[in-house]
DNA sequence: CGTCCCGTTTGATCTGGATCAACCGGTCGC
DNA sequence: GCGACCGGTTGATCCAGATCAAACGGGACG
């Protein structure tokens, strides 16, 4: 069933509306495209030598720290944003304060497919996270002569899309069991794609992001992790998930 | 108990019985583009005469029938799609059978974000259909040097990958009520865009499409339309319903 | 005109996951 | 070094919505 107030404590509520209000402090440097190490697996790997530079003056690297903001729903939306380092937190919320995440966005990820000029999600640090920060209007004006680039969005964004309607199945139709289940195997691929292939699973997020992912509630993701731990599937480790018999967890998933 | 006799005349109830969504239903003999209904809502809504003539030299009309699939989630994703009348659903199967309807494609509604070379998903009709079909290939090529048309590709992704957190959102942490009155507003607003703008609602669609949409059992969605219809808020007709609170339900759909 | 069929409604009961309530263990500030 | 705090775990109970079961009603067809 779907819970009352399965969101945010009233307290955390309330500092979640300082945070938004509090303009986010800017410690840029001008960002190095070139070097840029998650480049060709963002949007820009569509760039060649000269896009990059003309980019690099558009784009600033924005810095933040666990539970800052990035952007919040409702704001206008002035910026597009190419998260570089650490891991973001995509949610929206109910006016009761009921929380819906979305989607957790690693390094690579974008954020910038934008239908309205409003945000229609907030977005905040996980952990200390970098996002290449653009101004919407100079971001459209780069793309206006690059249709190679625009392509490129266009794939990034029809691949979002699969994995919402993915999302979706998983919070319509799937037991708790195997929403958790389903979530380690897709964050460990996820990793896997940026090229950290550990056998231990890294879980910056806490269990209310997960259980706010996943249309459940705290309690439930937590009993049901230490019964994966019992039975022998994991082992729960300080920041993260020890997968031990991932066979077993990818039949869950039911992939 | 009589079901659902509830206080119309045989004369409200015919007239609101059965009105195809489409609005000039089976208008097409061969494609004629330039005089598309919908082509101002969909996608070709960015093309101009001399694209057209184009876009009709690959495009071709098919007609579907009541639960007739349109594509199957993975087969090869040979074709785009278009619909030009009627209603589509889109769907997911779990390998036991669960099923999510990940949405409903209304006249003006492009199938064709493919991230993959297979359908993630898979789309029949609902009532009789049309759709404008091309080949993967060709659509490739058309788009290639027409940014334009790409851009506004984008924007539709870009509002399809909105509704689909919307939706999220809907599925993880809405209460059922919430869900059905989200659902009747959200979906009289889609018919509205596309010109539909009766004050009766028009439900093409199973109610177990319903449920499926909404993550419910058909027995909690007739239920909740039944107790909509006791408290006054909504009369049940063949074919749809028809609102007679709309306040109340998009209080509670939470807009 | 009857009856078969199928989508829908209604009723009774069950249960997965929510809610309520401790409690545990690490860490931070003093 | 100690208490407060905070994220996480565990236990007891509850309940929204699922499941099981039956009946209804309208359309199709002989």
């Amino acid at each position: 069933m779907t819970g009352r107030c399965s969101g945010l404590s009233s307290a955390e509520r309330a500092e979640a509306m300082i945070r938004t209000i509090a303009p986010t402090p800017n410690r840029a440097l001008s960002g190095r495209c070139s070097a840029c190490a998650v480049r060709s697996l963002s949007i820009c790997g569509a760039l060649d030598q000269a896009d990059l530079i003309e980019f690099e003056r558009i784009a600033r690297q924005v810095h933040l720290t666990h539970n800052e903001a990035i952007f919040t729903a409702g704001q206008a939306a002035t910026s597009v944003h190419n998260v570089t380092a650490g891991v973001a937190r995509l949610y929206k919320l109910l006016p009761d304060g009921r929380r819906q995440v979305i989607g957790f966005a690693l390094p690579g990820d974008f954020l910038g497919a934008m239908p309205s000029d409003r945000y229609s999600f907030s977005a905040d640090a996980i952990e200390a996270v970098s996002v290449c920060r653009l101004s919407a209007e100079s971001f459209a004006q780069f793309i206006e002569h690059r249709p190679h680039f625009l392509r490129r969005i266009n794939e990034f964004a029809a691949r979002e899309l699969m994995l919402a309607q993915e999302q979706m199945l998983l919070l319509g139709r799937r037991t708790a069991e195997e929403k958790v289940a389903a979530f380690l195997v897709g964050w460990r691929a996820r990793l896997a794609n940026i090229g950290d292939q550990q056998h231990t699973i890294a879980l910056p997020m806490s269990r209310q992001d997960i259980a706010d992912y996943l249309g459940l509630t705290i309690e439930t993701v937590s009993r049901t992790l230490t019964r994966f731990e019992r039975e022998k599937m994991l082992v729960i480790v300080s920041g993260g998930v020890r997968l031990l018999d991932a066979k077993r967890a990818e039949a869950m998933a039911g992939v």
